[in-house]
DNA sequence: CACGTCGCG
DNA sequence: ACACGCGCGACGTGA
């Protein structure tokens, strides 16, 4: 008989954190709670050896049970900090341990774990539900266990109840034992009971008449004076807190049983999880159940089979074709592992004949006559031997960065010990290097349809299969074709650097009195700070913090500092663009960026070597460096972007009226916001009032802190407090978005954006302030620049799709965040600014208009 | 390899 | 009294 466990998770928590004393690890996070919850976890696996499991969790938000009676307040006293602190710990662990979580909105967990036990016991399954209270006794029957852990005599024992334990305890059955609660009431579950009824007395009155009805069919037969009055006052009460007492077990709740089978608790992540709270001694417990130490797990084999023949090769990918799914992963130019299966696996070494073209040529009809899934680790990589885009194309990357996005390195390795538990030798990988790409396409192959689950189970379904996979292709397509540029006038720009970085530094030595390095950091301190005794104090671990806003203060009476700021300028200009970018031109003359899709933890893209998101813009100097990016020949520049996204995604994400007005009518939004944060006429905003009201613009999207905006506008802190204030008072509702968003992070230890994109923030129930208000301005940042980001991935979807099927000669080549490029064809320019202009304004419905600006150039420079 | 710094959105 | 704007990547220094 299969068995399950399911776990009341709040319960559960809270009978290990006062069973224990208060214990914290190194950051300061209290995990007594954790640690007991594990330890009684541990304790009824061992006795019951379940093959599932399930853990449920009460959601802070009211349920439906006490909707309908709202008049009764909650009268639960307020939980310790250090007990609320340690549930997204619970979370995060449990999470790394490949357990499944349940907690569903408008349902206490009870009804969760009512309805599951009922459902699976009803098939078959021997269930047991461990929570640290007795509620769950009604549910028991033939095949629900209930167990409850108790401490006596300061032995913990299970306590476990089928319906003749009840019976022998409580004197009643399970059904019954609804409403003898009903009777006793529950003040921490805020069912009230009949008043002056406790356990003795209702326990009395049930074996008696064995249902409220028959207490009250037999009133006149209870004699007892102040006991018959106290029925009968309370008759209302008695019938209502039964309905309250009474746990759903038709919750409408889908669970999928194979994805809670139990196995892999112990796996790369997990460990890492407890290692972060020094939770040793469950890494210890989870060794002994698993029967081997983590540090030598069985290592598995990567076994496959090397193909170096022609024929052999063909046949196997024409095999390949015809299957439901393969694994593939391309090894550079050397070769292509895939994976058909656990056991048979494959290295195709590319020699001769037997190439990517040839590859590519068979591999090209998965395009339409195979509906076969093909599955990557990183699917990007393989599409110059894919034909384009289509359903049924895979990414395992991809899944496991929208599962955790903080992660930051999603290999083989990792999704083999998370989500398979399948452990490698890794020095079978260091020795040949054929070994991880078989891995890579078999781990790929092997996790897809798991990870899948999960990403499904966390809303990201659609966010998935729309947004992430067919980005995947568009990112290819820019990175392929490349952005050209001018070697030449690149070295031209390089040696005028040259040229005035000489005089700088000549002028420094002089003005300072010393030669010295003058991109050190320590040097520069000691020569400012100590010999030539500018004011300026300690800031850095190192030493003197030589930031810029530090030195522009000291710039306006000092030459020598004004001059170390363009050295710096100038230098950096140098080194980082005018030379670092040279050594990316590839022979076609163009450079190849990386667009990094599973680095950001809000969802944006990034791109590496080189970086093209980030060249200079806001000097002049700077900006000339753009003239260096050109179109090829016949060809011009289409630069667009997005109008304040992020501020308009504020105005529609919190529906304030005066943010929707002001964009709807089509206001300068940061002259609007002075005229009415300052209270002064439109006519009347200063240039400093519109500044001012932009950086506070700013500040709303970054998570604002009074001392932050001070020091974006050198300004006091009591002053931008204000500032503040009256902005929100201006836009009220958006300070009602920014609190709920904290509040939300603060229940679910994460964020989300419109697409349900998830940013888990582990520091906003963080016991140091500081880490504590990072996670709080995460939470208000994250949903808007999560959102920005999804809204500009929809569009360069469909601006590359729509520019490759309407057979234009025209790419999109760069993003930069809000911002794309696109190398256009002079007699498409019309044409493709009409569709690049269609299909980022209307990427996504919203209650303001999304608006895009456009312009053409023969260069970067001129296009933006 | 960590740190400080600075380029961009 | 004090902590403090969000998200990235690349470079040079110095241990």
């Amino acid at each position: 008989m299969k068995k399950l466990l399911i776990v009341d998770g709040n319960s559960i928590l809270n009978r290990g954190y006062y069973g224990l004393p208060k214990m914290q690890n190194k950051d300061g996070c209290f995990t007594n709670g954790v640690l007991g919850f594990m330890n009684i976890l541990f304790r009824v696996i061992s006795e019951n050896d379940p093959e599932f499991l399930i853990v449920t969790f009460d959601l802070p938000k009211p349920t439906f049970r006490h909707l309908m009676y709202s008049e009764y307040k909650g009268t639960r006293k307020e939980a310790e900090p250090e007990f609320v602190m340690q549930i997204p710990v619970i979370h995060e662990l449990l999470r790394s341990m490949g357990v499944t979580v349940l907690e569903k909105e408008g349902y206490e967990a009870d009804d969760i774990m009512g309805t599951l036990a009922k459902r699976f016991a009803k098939e078959g399954m021997d269930v047991t539900i461990l929570s640290g209270d007795r509620d769950l006794l009604q549910i028991a029957d033939d095949n629900i266990t209930i167990a409850i852990p108790k401490t006596k005599d300061k032995v913990n024992t299970i306590y476990r109840y089928k319906p003749e334990d009840v019976l022998r305890e409580f004197l009643v059955t399970p059904a019954e034992f609804i409403d003898l609660k009903a009777l006793m009431g529950d003040s921490s579950d805020n069912i009230p009971g009949v008043p002056g009824v406790g356990e003795k007395t209702a326990q009395k009155l049930m074996v008696e008449y064995k249902s409220l009805e028959g207490i009250y069919e037999n009133l006149d037969s209870i004699t007892q004076k102040s006991l018959h009055e106290k029925l009968e006052s309370n008759k209302d009460k008695a019938f209502l807190s039964r309905t309250l007492a009474t746990i759903e077990i038709n919750a409408p709740i889908e669970v999928n049983i194979e994805d809670c089978r139990m196995d892999n608790l112990l796996n790369e992540e997990s460990l890492e999880v407890l290692r972060k709270y020094e939770l040793k001694s469950v890494i210890g417990k989870l060794e002994a159940m698993s029967g081997a130490k983590f540090e030598d797990k069985a290592l598995e084999d990567i076994k496959y089979e090397k193909i170096d023949d022609f024929n052999k090769a063909t046949e196997l990918l024409n095999k390949a074709l015809k299957l439901k799914a393969f694994g593939i992963f391309e090894d550079g130019d050397k070769g292509l592992a895939l994976s058909f299966s656990k056991e048979e696996n494959y290295y195709i070494e590319y020699y001769g004949f037997l190439n990517k073209e040839y590859v590519k040529g068979i591999l090209v009809s998965l395009s339409e006559a195979y509906k076969t899934e093909v599955i990557s680790l990183d699917i990007k990589n393989s599409y110059d031997i894919l034909p384009v885009y289509r359903e049924g194309f895979h990414d395992v990357m991809v899944l496991s960065y929208l599962i955790d996005p903080l992660k930051g390195e999603y290999d083989a390795i990792y999704v083999g010990e998370r989500y398979l538990g399948s452990f490698c030798d890794t020095s079978v990988i260091n020795d040949n290097a054929e070994a991880y790409p078989v891995l890579a396409a078999r781990n790929a192959l092997l996790s897809k349809d798991i990870l899948i689950n999960k990403v499904t189970e966390l809303g990201m379904a659609k966010l998935y299969f729309e947004i992430e996979m067919p980005l995947t292709y568009t990112l290819f397509s820019m990175e392929k074709e490349g952005v050209l540029v001018d070697r030449e006038a690149l070295k031209d720009y390089s040696s005028k650097l040259s040229k005035d970085i000489e005089v700088l530094e000549k002028d420094i030595y002089e003005e300072t009195g010393c030669e010295f390095n003058i991109n050190s950091p320590k040097q520069l301190g000691e020569i400012l700070f100590e010999k030539m005794g500018l004011p300026g104090g300690k800031k850095t671990k190192s030493g003197y913090s030589t930031a810029a806003d530090v030195l522009e203060k000291l710039a306006v009476d000092n030459k020598a500092v004004a001059d170390i700021l363009e050295y710096r300028a100038l230098t950096k200009l140098k080194s980082t663009y005018a030379e670092g970018l040279q050594n990316f031109i590839e022979s076609d003359g163009r450079i190849h960026t990386h667009f990094n899709q599973t680095i950001t933890a809000t969802g944006r893209i990034s791109s590496t070597d080189p970086n093209l998101q980030n060249i200079p813009i806001r000097t002049e100097r700077g900006r000339e460096l753009r003239k260096v990016f050109l179109p090829k020949e016949g060809y011009v520049f289409i630069d667009a972007d997005y109008s304040q996204i992020e501020l308009r995604l504020m105005a529609h994400m919190s529906g304030d009226d005066n943010l929707i007005e002001a964009y709807n009518s089509n206001k300068d939004i940061h002259r609007a916001t002075a005229s009415k944060v300052f209270k002064k006429p439109l006519e009347e905003v200063t240039d400093l009032d519109r500044r001012n009201a932009k950086a506070v613009n700013f500040g709303i999207i970054y998570g604002i802190s009074g001392y932050g905006l001070s020091q974006g506008l050198s300004i006091s802190r009591k002053e931008a407090e204000k500032y503040i204030d009256d902005y929100f008072e201006t836009y009220p509702a958006v300070k009602a978005y920014v609190d709920s968003l904290i509040s939300y992070a603060k229940d679910n230890g994460k964020s989300i954006t419109l697409f349900n994109r998830v940013r888990p923030i582990p520091e906003i129930n963080d016991s140091n302030f500081m880490r504590r208000k990072f996670g709080e301005r995460v939470a208000m940042n994250a949903p808007i620049q999560g959102t920005a980001a999804d809204i500009m991935k929809i569009a360069m979807i469909n601006i590359e799709k729509r520019l490759r099927e309407e057979k234009l000669q025209s790419k999109l080549i760069i993003q930069v965040h809000d911002e794309v490029l696109v190398e256009t064809l002079e007699s498409e320019v019309s044409r493709v600014s009409d569709i690049i202009k269609d299909e980022m304004t209307n990427a996504y419905k919203l209650r303001v208009p999304l608006e895009v600006d456009m312009h053409t150039g023969t260069n970067w420079y001129e296009a933006k």
